[in-house]
DNA sequence: TGCAGAAATGCAACGGGTGCAAATACGCAC
DNA sequence: GTGCGTATTTGCACCCGTTGCATTTCTGCA
């Protein structure tokens, strides 16, 4: 029931505007910069005003993540659909491999962009780290739900955190190492490389 | 020779003054709150004009991390001064412990109002996590080439980035438990709780 | 004492973000 | 299809952080 009842006119239209605000800051973005280019512009570009603009997002830099919640709803399904004898650390494990794979969000152009952006603009990769910190906190207080009886809520946020900050740390170098290269396929392979050189310490104990 | 040749007049005024301005927004910040306080105020508070107070501070934010970079000065000399066996978890563990007892980082009012503000105020909180990403990255580099047969780059940085994500998640429970309280103590304890609890993995290997 | 250079300052401007009130568009009952 | 109540859009005025520029003031040093 995708299409149920509900979905007004005004809602599609919304979503309509909305991506169309996502679309136009991208383009500018690339064509221009982040810094140069105004939210005036983009509204424009999308033809509302630009007051109406902050009835969409909330920060100029919100617009590089509309659906900021899809990796913690990965997440919750890796929790959901796990195997009976899994402990916490091997579902953050296939969870995180699983980011990795996902073409959907690392391939897109947007993503692309984004990942350039958070490099290079400090207004974004803060951002994006508090966005970061926020889906860890939720990853945890699921998986303390998930192991009422051998995780507290402080040591499934200290394993979630162990984890996340790991692939972090790698994939900062990784991807400073790589230059300035936008290439979709070497973005891909380095995120693969991080996971997999941050989780090896963990891999090591369980296989 | 810490107070060796060169230190003129000018530097010292300008170290008063740089103190000053911190003191100044610690108390405004304490009784009207940060997002309430103008730079116009703690300006006006120092006695200097406004625009100069951005030849003192980049931001508004970075008011509340004068001398950001002790924490990593003191693992440069955690490595330095290692033990003959330690390898690089044992060093990153010491460090990590050694911030939980320093008093000095967590006693004193300013570090108080810092941490109540980074968990109030995302501008704030968004300052000190790419800090700590910072540190971070420096400490990596650092610990990669100490240990240049058993550490590459990649995994230095995701080795850190676990201890410190660790205990940076266990610390974000810990501290909106503990609701809003300011006392040192408490503060304290909670860091070292949340240190113990997430460096309780790595510390189960090897003892 | 005087001069070169550094720092402080005032001013104007720009962009992000918000509160407010008027105008507009939509959903829905009739 | 009409009309009304409500949600959305919009323009406007405003605040604040931040920057560039030109001017003035101060310090280091010969």
């Amino acid at each position: 029931m995708p299409y149920a009842a509900g979905v007004t006119l005004r809602d599609r239209k919304r979503a309509r505007t909305r991506q169309a605000l996502v679309e136009a800051a991208a383009g500018l973005f690339e064509r221009q910069g982040y810094d140069e280019t105004t939210i005036a512009q983009i509204s424009a570009e999308a033809e509302i005003g630009t007051r109406t603009f902050f009835s969409y997002f909330a920060s100029k830099e919100d617009l590089l993540f509309p659906e900021s919640d899809i990796r913690v709803h990965a997440t919750f399904h890796a929790i959901a659909n796990r195997q009976p004898d899994d402990g916490p650390a091997e579902i953050l494990l296939r969870a995180l491999r699983q980011v990795g794979e996902d073409s959907d969000d690392l391939a897109g152009r947007l993503a692309a962009l984004r990942l350039r952006l958070i490099r290079t603009v400090p207004a974004v990769r803060g951002r994006a780290l508090q966005i970061q910190l926020d889906a860890q906190r939720e990853i945890a207080r699921q998986l303390a739900a998930a192991f009422p009886e051998s995780l507290d809520e402080v040591s499934a946020a200290a394993l979630t955190g162990a984890f996340v900050g790991a692939v972090t740390g790698a994939l900062q170098v990784l991807l400073e190492d790589a230059g300035n290269t936008d290439d979709p396929a070497v973005v891909r392979h380095a995120v693969q490389v991080a996971v997999d050189a941050a989780l090896s310490p963990w891999l090591r104990d369980r296989s």
